[in-house]
RNA sequence: GCCGGAGUAGCUCAGUGGUAGAGCAACCGGCCCAUACCCGGUAUGUCGCAAGUUCAAUUCUUGCCUCCGGCACCA
């Protein structure tokens, strides 16, 4: 059995849950719902980032302790990943006790190897705010977030990763393992990046209250990548559960928004090196999910708000939406007008009227038992297994590409070829005529062979749909997957049942007049 | 400024050295099992601008324009 773990970015608690947030979540959750589909031991690990000055901050604001504003910021996002279904094996936070345990241990550790430094880390710090700022993140030198005072240069002690001294095997390592880096783009600007040289980097901070204690050193807290990279081992029992963690540590693959690329990239392998660990197999870098031409973010308040979008589509839609409408590998446009139109056509017009109309001819003509298919395949048959055939192994190759879209453009491809099946079959043709009886239920075992095999594909992106079909014809999603997959694998004299359309339309406000 | 990507039908995008494609939306027709649905058909473009190479370029080269991304401590 192959083994397959799979990591989000984990989400800093410094605001409230954005669309952009589930895109990624709903992106690794299908891989991991495939991969059990496919029978792999899987497991999935997101959670929220706690630490640091923006969330003391964001706590403060609200009258709270960090700990307690951490807390209810958790349960906010446990509740959203509820809410789209995301199956994660565990949501880790960094507050957790064996985080925290861990990140000494791998701090120590790296400490062990000597690649640890005390030095002087200087820049532009604002007082009120008790924390450093790039130049960009300032306003004509002021503190943006507090507009009367001038952030002043200075300089503080803290402790340094010796990332310089990994230059050259990280240089060969991306080199040879041209899939450590995806996609292409991603990898082609880090090994860029590579060539200009590597700065070492601080990695604890003695202005900051909130956060892991530095080992060794009780008046520094661990900053940043020293954290929150780590959830990637600790969240599998780096410095718990020694053998939880050698099942299954490295990562077969982290998935980030392409922002944080280096860090996972550049600073993660040279931490996990330094410390003697293997590195993670592949690192996904995905594009950004663009609304009205910009990148949507929660500091610049151009966030969409989940919930508006699960009212308006249902959870299930949204995570075909957005794997539907967005380029995986590079950054996409989501609109309104657009995912309403594929909601009405993709989900309404094509899936769910195939499945209900097809349903409903079995009751009619059948009363919902599946009859015995008799006579040769014709030409018209063997397309429409041909299509699901081809819906299937595309399933296997593009989401091994993390290609969702192509995964789904395929399975759409076999669905829509099951309406014109019907169209081009007429059962309501054959049923008229009694000596057409043998062809009109070759016709309808072969519709509903295609709805069972419908369940299976669409069951990772949509799982409650996936549910709600299989349930229909009577399909075990839980079924060993290498045959299930098969055509012809439906049992004659399976009972189906029709249930409610799928996904009902979706009426378009009228445009106003002009 | 440097590096990289992109500019193709109303929209989202695919594509090739030989006078352009898909899906959606639009329009026409058919069907009636079905969620005003499905099926068939139709139309639409100076393929960013200019020059060059070539028998021939949207596809190659060069220049330009526009947009986007990366250019170190931000989750």
């Amino acid at each position: 059995m192959a083994k397959f773990y799979v990591t989000t970015a984990i989400v800093y608690v410094n605001d409230r849950p954005a669309l952009h947030y589930v895109y990624e979540l709903v992106a690794a959750d299908v891989l991991a719902r495939y991969h059990r589909l496919a029978g792999d031991d899987t497991f999935f690990l997101t959670g929220t980032d706690e630490h640091s000055i923006n969330v003391e901050r964001a706590a403060r604001q609200q009258g709270m302790a960090a700990r307690v504003y951490s807390d209810q910021m958790a349960q906010i996002y446990k509740d959203v990943e509820a809410q789209f279904r995301i199956s994660y094996d565990r949501f880790i936070r960094t507050e957790d006790p064996d985080h925290v345990a861990g990140v000494q241990k791998l701090i120590a550790a790296i400490q062990a190897r000597g690649d640890i430094y005390k030095g002087t880390y200087s820049g532009w710090y604002c007082p009120s705010c008790e924390a450093f700022y790039q130049e960009s993140e300032l306003n004509n030198g002021y503190c943006r977030i507090h507009p009367a005072i001038k952030a002043s240069w200075l300089q503080e002690d803290n402790y340094f990763f010796a990332l310089s001294r990994y230059q050259d095997r990280l240089q060969q390592h991306i080199e040879k393992h041209p899939q450590f880096i995806q996609p292409e783009s991603r990898r082609n600007e880090i090994l860029g990046w590579l060539k200009a040289g590597l700065k070492d980097f601080s990695i604890s901070r003695s202005t900051i209250a909130w956060g892991i204690p530095f080992p060794g050193d009780e008046r520094h807290v661990v900053y940043v990548w020293g954290d929150a990279l780590v959830n990637y081992i600790t969240g599998v029992g780096y410095g718990s559960d020694e053998a939880a963690f050698r099942r299954w540590w490295p990562a077969d693959l982290h998935i980030i928004g392409k922002d944080i690329t280096r860090f996972h990239v550049l600073y993660w392998p040279a931490m996990l090196m330094s410390a003697g660990l293997p590195l993670p197999r592949r690192v996904w870098g995905h594009g950004w999910m663009l609304y009205r031409g910009e990148r949507t973010s929660k500091s610049a308040g151009t966030a969409i708000d989940p919930n508006e979008a699960a009212v308006t589509f249902g959870p299930e839609a949204v995570r075909y939406l957005l794997l539907r409408e967005l380029p995986f590998d590079r950054d996409g446009e989501i609109s309104w007008d657009g995912m309403t139109d594929r909601y009405n056509a993709d989900l309404a017009n094509d899936l769910g009227n195939f499945v209900y109309r097809t349903l409903s001819m079995m009751q009619r003509y059948f009363d919902g038992k599946v009859p015995l298919p008799d006579g040769d395949a014709t030409p018209l048959d063997a397309r429409l297994r041909t299509a699901f055939e081809k819906a299937v192994r595309g399933f296997d190759r593009h989401l091994k590409d993390m290609d969702f879209s192509g995964a789904l453009a395929l399975i759409w491809d076999a669905v829509n070829r099951g309406n014109k099946y019907i169209e081009e079959s007429a059962p309501w043709v054959l049923a008229r005529q009694s000596d057409q009886r043998r062809r009109l239920q070759t016709v309808m075992y072969n519709l509903v062979e295609a709805i069972r095999l419908t369940a299976y594909l669409v069951s990772p992106f949509m799982p409650e749909a996936g549910a709600k079909i299989a349930a229909q014809v009577k399909a075990d999603l839980k079924a060993p997957w290498a045959t299930a997959r098969e055509w012809g694998r439906l049992a004659p004299r399976t009972q189906t049942t029709l249930d409610s359309p799928l996904f009902p339309r979706i009426e378009k406000p009228e445009p106003s007049l002009p």
